[in-house]
DNA sequence: CAAAAAGTTCATTTTTTCTTGAACTCATTG
DNA sequence: CAATGAGTTCAAGAAAAAATGAACTTTTTG
């Protein structure tokens, strides 16, 4: 009922400090653990593992794990010994980047073209050719502000996917 | 005790883009909303309007605008005529990723260093000399993340304040 | 094939986060 | 200086999100 399972101090702190980050992207803190937990095992973990060493439950650990794999923090691993399916941490922050920003970005940037464009026809019915001017203006900023978003991201992209360059 | 006062199709068009860019971002909805009048309105507006055109309480108003300021998305602006605080929506995309940066992203980015340095103290517990190499490997590519994180942001500042340029 | 193991689902419960509204403060003003 | 207006605070209620755990598949295995 509480109590994590024995952890070392060492996965206590990667632990927390994963509770920490999701909670910078307001994810739930048992996706942090988990991660956390993923991160500071040297070996593939199993569901089972996360349920007693976190001390959550199985509903948590299988969605959690779901949604890991699905932004692509943590990749699964079969060993022919084991007919469980393992976790280890995915490495590459480039994934990570890009699994997030297609959770939670990109499908709003997506449809927020659609919705400009549907913005400018509503705008007719403003009255005020002066304030129809402004808000005309106002559009056009915010539909810069999406295409620099879109701009911005494979560029993210590539510089997080190389080395780290000095200088 | 519901039904927004009027609102003209295109406010109320506005005010639901920016409840969906809140929840993108994990924001409460009536934030959201705020910014969404404000963005639809040409001339600024006082705290009595949000409370009255969205119906929503004055708490919810005042905090709210309190965090639109505190994240750069509104700004006050002060009439000789009128004794109340005013706001419109700030235009610059570039403040508004500076706010939310500083909100939500350096603050744990910051402290992250300290953590990574604490945990390779903390590594010296690990037995095994093998697993003990991996940790620290892994340790290596974390601190990597938060390197190439503090390099990114100031690059997006300059990409976004710029103007669009074409290819 | 019955039993056990691994996982998933999802209705409930728990926890967290938002929102409300009444009680305040601090200025103006009649 | 009582009354009004603008705005903040914060305890309490409402709403949303996350966690639980029992019931269920699907596979394996004895």
């Amino acid at each position: 009922m509480s109590e994590n399972g024995q952890l070392s101090e060492f996965e206590q702190s990667l632990v927390s400090l994963g509770i920490s980050a999701a909670s910078a992207f307001s994810l739930p803190k048992s996706v942090g653990a988990m991660f956390g937990l993923t991160f500071a095992s040297p070996g593939p973990l199993a569901l089972d593992d996360y349920v007693q060493r976190l001390d959550i439950s199985k509903g948590s650990a299988s969605q959690g794990l779901k949604f890991l794999q699905r932004i692509g923090a943590v990749k699964t691993v079969y060993l022919p010994s084991d007919r469980r399916t393992l976790y280890e941490p995915e490495m590459s922050i480039r994934r990570l980047l890009i699994g997030i920003l297609n959770e939670n970005v990109l499908p709003h940037l997506q449809q927020s073209g659609e919705r400009v464009a549907s913005l400018r026809d509503q705008l007719e019915q403003v009255e005020d050719p002066q304030d129809r001017q402004l808000l005309a203006d106002r559009l056009d900023t915010l539909e810069g502000w999406g295409k620099k978003g879109r701009m911005l991201m494979p560029l993210a992209e590539r510089m997080l996917s190389g080395p780290l360059k000095k200088k």
